[in-house]
DNA sequence: AGCACGCCGACT
DNA sequence: GTCGGCGTGCTC
């Protein structure tokens, strides 16, 4: 039994985000500490964030050991919280400190709750009373009992400061204290519920039952774009509301966020929490400090709000499960959707996985019998699926330059007549992903990563999509110095809009890509007005796979549908399918049927006949067989170790030090593959080597990793990175 | 992470 | 002589 509260002067160990290995011990403070407390601490000369974490070990000279300053005014971190991010950092190979930074990343967490000037309706009559009083006193009875700032309530009543404060001062008006943090406004789960069909009101109850045995699980639930997903999930939403506990939904693209508050807002009355990179500092810490004192019922964010403290977490839902931003690839490396899956599992509470395309180790688990399933077959709504075909490109009379087959452009121009959208998606941003030189052959590349630079015209620079680097776009060959040799070869997405725009002069035509905005509310902003029909012909990358609704769209042609099939990452074949359908599935969402069409110079590929078969269950089977047979995720174990340096010699070294060392692994029937150069071989001037190893399902593939990284001491500017379960792994 | 300590090269 | 480079080590 673990002791909860420790008196004044108790040892108690403390767990600070700085970057030490170990917990330290300090004496409670004044009034003691409970166990979970964070705790401002003295490390050195500074103060530090920490959380008590148990008691201490009194291995440390006593008179040395010094005292907690404080205890932060905010809830005690849980013991489930504790768990998880210890079952976390062993997981992911990650050390404790970087964990509780994760947990911690809001501002203002040491500040005490701050307060401000709030006005409501006092008890006293004004002496006299003029039109601006009286606007006044009728805003503040109109809302009767709620309470404004004195902007707002100047504002509301479209008088100036100064007749507020002269109501204050007769007492009309009362000016009270309020914390700056408001509790999030009640949603109601009985508010706008939609009628649901027969399908989706059957799983609605599945979801809703599973939630009622207040126990784990997991649910992966299937559907094809347009089904009815997200009604569904709502209800257990609704469901874990009623019961007074605290839901999740993770969202992979910020983008989408608008769109799904509004149909929180449309579903439950109110507007949820939100957190993601995207919102304010001040918003941020409400956030943070009304998930801990169970004032946010339901937040809507990123991955990193799996790291909320929540008190009383119910529900998670990851929609889009495969999407592979999921994935955090640096920092702390850790899969957002298997950690919601261990988190859940310590808190008891249930995870919905939502996809129209899931990954295949959602769909091994499922077969494995880990995971429940739940299909949504008929559509919400009279549209149905696509009819796809392939536009086989070794046929097309297509000249150089060029990517717009006949058989493509036709069908674009047949639904120009009938008013109808089509979408021209290429999965390639900017305007040509190479500059050539065409006197000397040189390609211009990045100055500090091993990627070449992409035209963006739109922008009148080269990027390096790695880094983010620009430069302006050269006159002269920078190697040869030869004049107007310079060439873009290959698409991007400008590329294309000039190549619509030429074959469909009159048409309205707009390029979606995440580069072209300044902000996320102006490309949703754009997003929106498209959808409602203000453009013929719609240019977009994977940003417009990712769940954006257009009634209007009737087809969508994939201008390449071989990329991501060529080299030997084993899961490009999964994400093609992935991104193949949900591109598809766009098309014919509303009233109107869809027609995808795909061309591609390999129409015989498993892929591609998968896809235009609509079978998914043979593909899985057969990617399932695959990966069974090579022995690698989800049937067996992978884990990637990037070293990284200023000089690739050293990082080599390195490397090749590891690989001849690796008895750690050989113990545990582990091999190790490299060291070879990282996907990405450089990045900002680091050269990048990366070594894979590769278990079986069931060896203690961590234990076996942390001793082998641990035969080496890392000098200089060397680092080490260990990746669990790698995204790609070739 | 910070910050101090410390041991070698080129400046007033 | 000393200013300052950043390698090494410590923080209860």
């Amino acid at each position: 039994m673990s002791q909860e509260f420790f008196h004044e002067g108790e040892l108690v160990a403390v767990l600070t985000a700085q970057p030490l290995d170990r917990f330290l011990d300090y004496k409670a403070t004044e009034g003691g500490c409970h166990l979970g407390a964070f705790v401002e601490v003295p490390l050195g000369p500074r103060k530090v964030l920490g959380v008590v974490w148990g008691p201490g070990k009194g291995d440390f000279d006593y008179n040395k050991v010094r005292s907690v300053i404080r205890v932060l005014d905010v809830a005690p971190m849980r013991d489930e919280m504790r768990t998880f991010l210890t079952r976390a950092a062993d997981y992911t190979l990650t050390p404790l400190h970087a964990m509780l930074r994760l947990a911690t990343r809001a501002p203002g967490l040491g500040d005490a709750p701050s307060m401000r000037k709030v006005y409501r309706l006092g008890d006293q009559e004004p002496d006299r009373i003029t039109a601006a009083r009286t606007k006044v006193l009728e805003v503040l009875s109109d809302y009767g009992g709620l309470s404004f700032t004195l902007k707002e309530l100047a504002d509301m009543a479209g008088v100036g400061s100064s007749v507020v404060k002269g109501l204050v001062k007769l007492g009309a008006v009362a000016e009270v204290d309020a914390p700056r943090d408001m509790p999030y406004p009640m949603l109601d789960p009985d508010y706008g519920g939609k009628e649901l069909s027969v399908g989706q009101a059957a799983g609605a109850e599945a979801l809703r039952a599973d939630l009622r045995t207040d126990k784990y699980g997991t649910t992966l639930l299937k559907g094809v774009t347009g089904s009815g997903k997200t009604e569904v999930y709502l209800e257990a939403v609704a469901e874990c509301l009623r019961m007074g506990r605290q839901a999740l939904v993770l969202l992979p693209e910020i983008a989408l966020s608008g769109e799904f508050i509004n149909r929180v807002e449309a579903r439950f009355g109110m507007k949820p929490a939100e957190w993601h990179s995207g919102v304010t500092m001040t918003e941020r810490r409400r956030c943070w400090r009304m998930v801990g004192q169970g004032d946010a019922q339901l937040i809507v964010g990123a991955r990193s709000a799996l790291f909320l403290p929540f008190q009383n977490l119910g529900l998670v839902v990851v929609d889009e499960e495969h999407d592979t931003s999921y994935k955090q690839e640096d920092g702390v490396l850790y899969n957002a959707r298997d950690m919601t899956v261990l988190r859940a599992a310590i808190n008891g509470a249930q995870v919905v996985l939502a996809s129209a395309t899931p990954s295949l180790e959602s769909w091994a688990n499922v077969e494995q019998g880990k995971y429940k399933r739940l299909e949504l077959k008929s559509r919400y709504g009279p549209a149905i699926m696509p009819k796809m075909s392939a536009i086989d490109m070794r046929v097309e009379d297509l000249p150089g330059g060029k990517w717009v087959s006949p058989t493509l452009r036709n069908a674009i121009a047949q639904r120009i007549e009938k008013g109808e959208q089509s979408l021209v998606f290429l999965n390639r941003r900017g305007y040509a992903p190479i500059t050539l030189c065409r006197a000397c052959g040189h390609q211009i590349a990045c100055d500090h990563c091993d990627a070449r630079m992409v035209e963006h015209r739109f922008l009148k620079r080269l990027m390096c999509h790695q880094c983010g680097e620009t430069k302006p776009m050269p006159n002269v060959c920078p190697h040869c110095e030869a004049e107007d040799k310079l060439s873009a070869v290959g698409p991007g997405v400008e590329r294309m809009g000039e190549e619509i725009t030429e074959l469909f002069p009159d048409a309205r035509v707009a390029v979606l890509s995440s580069d072209l905005y300044g902000s996320a509310r102006a490309m949703k902003a754009h997003i929106e007005e498209i959808a409602k029909g203000g453009t013929d012909i719609i240019i977009g990358t994977q940003l417009v796979a990712k769940g954006h609704n257009f009634p209007y769209l009737t087809l969508v042609g994939v201008i390449d549908a071989d990329l991501g099939l060529q080299g030997s990452d084993l899961r490009a074949a999964e994400r093609t399918f992935q991104l193949m359908r949900q591109v598809a599935g766009r098309a014919g969402r509303a009233e109107t049927p869809g027609e995808a069409m795909l061309q591609t110079y390999q129409p015989e590929h498993g892929v591609i006949r998968a896809i235009l078969a609509g079978d998914e269950e043979a593909f899985w089977a057969a990617e399932a067989g695959e990966r069974r047979a090579a022995g690698v995720p989800p049937y067996g174990r992978m884990a990637g170790i990037i070293l990284s340096g200023p000089s690739a010699e050293e990082v080599f070294e390195l490397g090749n030090a590891l690989a001849r060392q690796d008895l750690p692994l050989r113990k545990i029937g582990a091999q190790v593959f490299g060291p070879a150069p990282a996907p990405i071989a450089r990045v900002r001037g680091r050269h990048r080597v990366r070594l894979l190893v590769k278990a079986e399902k069931s060896a203690p593939l961590q234990q076996a990793l942390a001793e082998w990284a641990g035969q080496f001491r890392l000098r200089g500017d060397l680092r080490m990175a260990i990746d669990i379960d790698p995204q790609s792994f070739y």
